[in-house]
DNA sequence: AGCCACTTCCTACGGCTCTTAGGTTAGCGC
DNA sequence: GCGCTAACCTAAGAGCCGTAGGAAGTGGCT
């Protein structure tokens, strides 16, 4: 019996990539075992099941988004802080469906890393002149429309043929004039 | 043996009861055949298996959004017609979340509708003097920001304790002004 | 009225899922 | 070299979907 030599991270990351090239719906214990040549009970020792695993793949996915959200924006503003997080936004879920989608039940787990992105998104707001409630209806308006995006695109929602990525960098020169007027 | 007497569209219901109820994720060929006092395999007399339900589902649920949608702008216009569109949008998804969620993988069954809603936001559109392809992009940035609302809505996205209502009529102002500067 | 055919509904089964219980063995520290 | 930890296993159970094949209620036809 040769010992794979797991780790809680090395399980995880290999659901990564299961979720991301499959669908999050393909990652199930015995393909997650199959792929690390294991059995599946065997799982049980770095995870405590499935729901742990959805949990720590949404920790990680929440970690990754606001890694790669954290330096978009720096040095620019509003209009062109907005379209740069937008596009690191819809490239990184497009990157990543799987871990996309693991972030979608908002769970405890990746508490943290929406407090870093929602500061983030604040701090732009801030160049539009918007605090308080405004802000937070502000930040909500463009959360709902990133998400609504990248989530239709995903889906194969969008079925007219005309280009997605025309289409989103006109939703978000539509969000800042919307921003800017308020 | 006292027969039940079933028929297909006895069967979609009750699963859209469940699936509104007890969340989608609930809906299963078991839970269905016990709210209508079955066996599980009897059902296979009327639907074609889990998967057919989830499409007839989704047909349902795409007709029922059409409908209450339909009459929602008439004699309406511009942002009165984006307002009520958006809040009748609202209103459907929250009623129905179970329904709402079935919609989720485009699927050719909800393709009439589809087109029925998109027919209904371009003629708002038009009011703002989008055609064309500025016409899709703005439907699209339309759908995206009602569906990323309301599904994070649904999902609890939303952690701050900030009145959602007002949050979502100030993105429908947002969305009105950046529409009307296209 | 009596019978036949249809369709609903059933039991039984197989394969898949997650999960727990308990035993074996590999490899590190003493 | 020995023991302890933990990684890994087999076995088993509950729940899911789906298929196969049989019994029974219901309507139509003679």
């Amino acid at each position: 019996m040769a010992r794979v030599g797991l780790t809680k991270e090395l399980v995880v990351l290999a659901a990564a990539e299961i979720a991301d090239r499959d669908g999050l719906d393909a990652l199930t214990l015995a393909a997650l075992a199959a792929a690390l040549g294991v059995k599946t009970p065997s799982l049980y020792a770095h995870l405590g099941g499935l729901d742990d695993l959805r949990l720590r793949l949404a920790a990680l996915a929440a970690a990754q988004l606001g890694d790669v959200l954290a330096p978009a924006a720096a040095g620019l503003s509003r209009g062109e802080a907005l379209r740069e997080i937008g596009h690191v936004y819809r490239q990184w879920a497009n990157e990543h469906p799987g871990l996309y989608a693991a972030l979608q039940p908002a769970s405890p787990a990746r508490e943290p890393a929406a407090e870093q992105v929602l500061a983030l998104v604040l701090a732009v707001l801030r160049g539009y002149g918007l605090e308080g409630d405004q802000a937070i209806h502000a930040a909500r308006t463009v959360r709902a429309a990133l998400h609504g995006f990248v989530t239709l695109e995903a889906q194969g929602g969008f079925g007219i043929p005309v280009d997605l990525g025309d289409s989103f960098a006109w939703m978000l020169a539509a969000l800042d004039r919307g921003l800017a007027s308020a």
